[in-house]
DNA sequence: AATCCGGGGAC
DNA sequence: GTCCCAGGATT
């Protein structure tokens, strides 16, 4: 088994300076920072991760804040169930009065699953266990050469994975050791061109004895993506705000803002069907040229934008908001329409 | 076990 | 274009 103090050597001298390891063992950043790197880069989060403490800086104050304010400060970071989640585990939090200091304490949380329990009860509690992230994952594969292809091979790579916090000198710093695991996949042992010829544990990789390493870990073909489609409405008001509405509470891009428009399929849309979704109907509505372009998880998305401007009449329901305003507070999906809007000339923004 | 859930950066 | 990222919830 590779030794764990050379692990850790390697990371006293080489380890990435991160804003979420500045000296701090605070439970509240550690499972911020956990819950933005799910499914996303550190170089994305770390910026994120600074205005998120500047608008909540304990979970005290998120638990007591209303959702529209943690939805229009996670737009853009994707994945919009982890903010829900975040929001629900922050109360209860506050209702159990802290943190949980346990793995099981930590897995029983809203949107804390068996990765980041691992994580933040490992990196914020000093508990002996590894987390299996993509990085635990491939470097976990590369060492004991496991061809098996994932996700079916992971219970057998979390099993090997516990065993190196085995180790003396892991269990002295559960926490360090599996942030070098981190590191270690994150600048050495990487997907494609793996450096080999520095990794601290190159003596006892199997992977890269028998030669396989850059191909490991094996992984499960994917399926193909769907195309769909949907005809979106840009209302005016004689202000140049904009009108949007809020999507229900659960599903794709779930508690989020967006632009009214229709349901997303693969059929196209006819134009007698259309009108009904426009928040008013019966208005010259104008189509502009063009799509936005968006590829979510398991569909493409092809979206057509159409413009009106709101007579003096009795104003549809939604939330008004400025164009920079509705920017700030939209997914990405959204906010290529407005980029859509803006180079027609239909926006006024600066 | 399979599917749903964003967005961006590297190649 | 493809692949990947400090994954979780649902069915």
């Amino acid at each position: 088994m590779p030794a764990a103090s050379l692990l850790l050597d390697w990371y006293d001298r080489h380890r990435r300076t991160l804003p979420w390891r500045e000296a701090t063992r605070d439970p509240y950043r550690i499972w911020l920072s956990e819950v933005m790197l799910q499914q996303t880069t550190v170089a994305a989060v770390g910026p994120r991760w600074l205005r998120f403490l500047a608008r909540f800086p304990d979970v005290g104050t998120l638990a007591a804040s209303p959702w529209a304010d943690v939805a229009e400060e996670w737009a853009g970071l994707g994945y919009y169930a982890r903010a829900r989640n975040l929001h629900a585990c922050a109360q209860a939090v506050v209702a159990r009065g802290g943190f949980p200091t346990t793995e099981a304490g930590l897995r029983e949380l809203p949107g804390i699953g068996a990765y980041t329990a691992a994580a933040v009860a490992a990196i914020a509690f000093g508990r002996e266990v590894v987390p299996l992230d993509g990085n635990v994952e491939r470097v976990t594969a590369r060492l004991a050469a496991i061809e098996d292809p994932l996700p079916g091979a992971r219970p057998r790579l979390n099993r090997l994975a516990q065993h190196w916090m085995e180790q003396p000198a892991a269990r002295a710093r559960p926490g360090d050791f599996v942030q070098a695991l981190f590191d270690l996949g994150a600048t050495i042992c990487v997907p494609r061109n793996p450096a080999c010829a520095i990794c601290p544990w190159l003596q006892g990789c199997e992977g890269q004895r028998s030669g396989i390493a850059p191909t490991l870990p094996r992984k499960a073909a994917k399926k193909a993506r769907p195309l769909k489609r949907g005809v979106h409405f840009l209302l005016l008001d004689g202000a140049g705000r904009l009108l949007l509405r809020r999507r229900p509470p659960t599903g794709l891009l779930g508690g989020m803002l967006e632009l009214p428009g229709t349901p997303w399929r693969e059929t196209p849309w006819t134009e007698a069907e259309i009108p009904p979704f426009a928040p008013l109907p019966g208005l010259t509505w104008r189509a502009l040229d063009g799509e936005a372009k968006h590829g979510f998880t398991h569909f493409e998305l092809h979206m057509a934008l159409r413009v009106a401007t709101l007579p003096n009449s009795d104003a549809p329901d939604g939330e008004w908001l400025t164009p920079q305003a509705a920017r700030a507070a939209l997914p990405g999906t959204m906010q290529k329409l407005l980029d859509l809007a803006a180079s027609a000339g239909a926006l006024r923004e600066g």
